[in-house]
DNA sequence: CACTGGAAAATGCCGC
DNA sequence: GCGGCATTTTCCAGTG
């Protein structure tokens, strides 16, 4: 690989590496929230969950939980 | 799915259940060996390295491995 | 260690090894049931959250659904 | 739950996917990169394993190094 | 005995 | 649409 592509290579590297250090930092903070809203008594377990709730859309989600409630009854129901 | 087959949906979850149930005590038996390797003076930490590393060897014959060096040569040349 | 029990060492690591090949046989199976179970139509996201629920003791279970609801109902009011 | 409480949740929630949000830019941020470098012929794989190893290095010296040499002496021995 | 950190598993995502 | 990779979540040993 000439010198070119190698200074090409070195700048793709360093971007990236530097994007992906912001990306640890958010990552941290977002720590931080959960580890400070556990301290005011909040769950954060449930926290989770609420967070990938609302991440899904709601067509997505209510579709699932309408199977879901299916599939559990249909346990039940041969249990 | 108009109607739940209550039958099959019991039998699929009860033999993933049950294969679960079976992996567990692997991992389970797993665990015992490591416990009882570190009481005969062993560094887990390091076991578990050398496990680590000898499933990923068999891989290590390829293209990929060549382009590999020539990056690294490559940024090597250009610090 | 001073000296490192080669033998007693490779017996460890390659009993290791061939639990978890077993573990690896037995995900695969699991695999393949959820594979079977889409073919017939079944939801695997769906059953993949049953086997979790399930899983879940159902003391932690319902505490936690409740709690969910709490969190799901005071955002709901605050918005 | 109080309205107090629920305000605090609410805020809680939004910091996180506030944050989230940021950080699925950078995500596609370092996607354009491996996109626009592939377009250039590098081989993005490699570069991916190329950041991770530069991730790692830095953990590369210590105690553990000369065990993990010991025992892969042991096995190679006892071959 | 709860918490933290690290390893393993599960989930989701992107490229082919 | 599938397989492989990366991220997320879960689990567990170690530690205070």
């Amino acid at each position: 690989m000439s010198t070119v592509a190698a200074d090409q290579l070195r700048a793709i590297v360093e971007r990236i590496e530097r994007i992906e250090e912001e990306k640890k930092v958010l990552a941290e903070n977002i720590g931080d929230i959960y580890t400070e809203a556990k301290l005011n008594g909040f769950n954060t377990a449930v926290l989770r969950r609420i967070i990938a709730l609302r991440k899904k859309d709601p067509e997505t989600r209510s579709e699932e939980e309408a199977v879901l409630g299916l599939y559990l009854d249909a346990l039940e129901a041969s249990s």
